[in-house]
DNA sequence: TATCTAACGTTATGTCATAACAATCAAGGC
DNA sequence: GCCTTGATTGTTATGACATAACGTTAGATA
């Protein structure tokens, strides 16, 4: 996997795991989306990776348990997830994270460690709100945004202050 | 090249073109910078190109310059002038463009047209600020920041509505 | 159950990016 | 001047990421 590392900072317990699939099932049962079994088991690998993976990590996974073993397979997954909301693209990591908040639309900025690797999503409301604000100042109506810094975690800090 | 559409909304003129060449010259000789002949050509081209060119676009010009003609050619330059504040990386395109401003140091957004793949480079002073605080908020440490946002460019705009 | 569409799986290919090593070139010390 | 040293350029080879196109399967609906 890209990332197994566990210095990430936040929602360390099994019980956000579970409480994140929960708010996806809820998701998806209320905007009717199947969450089919591939889907399903994917969102399941983002939400236990505490971290990005790459598309070929999942498909390895997906494929160890009987699902396709080609690139599509994976690829279709991940980004039918991203596509609702279930999972976001960390495009600087060429990778995947299932969303912290499946519960609500939102638009997430990432943090990624330089050192350990960890991605952690933060809420984006004010930096978007300014991205949306400069972009009318030229003319440009936003659709969405991609926003990801790159940094030191809280952990990482630490252990190097 | 990934694009080579004129729709571009802004810095139309081969002025402006001249005028970013003398300030990327102004910071190299102020900082000690080496602007070879491989750079400062891929440099012209990111400019002239008015939006982002693909690693591949840009090596084909350089090969048919009588430059290198393999991949590390084009990402050596390419990267080079990313790091050294000549140029930008947009990660939404796999794809490079100049930067409008190379006199000063700062941090840019991209308003990126989903209609005619235009690439403008927006001031980000107070999106980069916003983000800052975000992240600080969760103890991490912002180094540097890609925020591209996508939409429709103000003469997208113009002819949908 | 017949039909239709969404989802899944495969083959094949295209696109983006870098590791590793050899040759060359500019700048400073002798 | 000449040599050392580090930066730069070039090459070969390979790795990593992503999708087009098409056939098959499964779920919903009439």
């Amino acid at each position: 996997m890209t990332q197994t590392s566990f210095c990430c900072p936040d929602h360390s317990g099994a019980q956000d795991a579970a409480n994140i699939l929960l708010q996806a099932e809820a998701r998806a049962a209320r905007m009717g989306l199947r969450l089919t079994p591939v889907r399903r088991r994917t969102l399941e690998m983002l939400i236990a990776a505490h971290g990005a993976m790459g598309a070929y990590d999942v498909l390895e996974c997906l494929a160890a348990e009987g699902y396709g073993t080609q690139p599509p397979v994976a690829y279709r997954a991940l980004n039918w997830l991203v596509e609702n909301g279930f999972a976001h693209r960390i495009r600087r990591l060429n990778a995947f994270t299932a969303c912290a908040h499946p519960a609500h639309d939102h638009t997430a900025a990432f943090l990624i460690c330089a050192t350990c690797d960890s991605v952690t999503e933060a809420p984006a409301g004010a930096v978007s709100a300014a991205l949306s604000a400069a972009a009318e100042a030229a003319g440009f109506v936003m659709d969405r945004a991609t926003i990801e810094a790159v940094g030191r975690c809280s952990v990482c800090v630490e252990g190097t202050a």
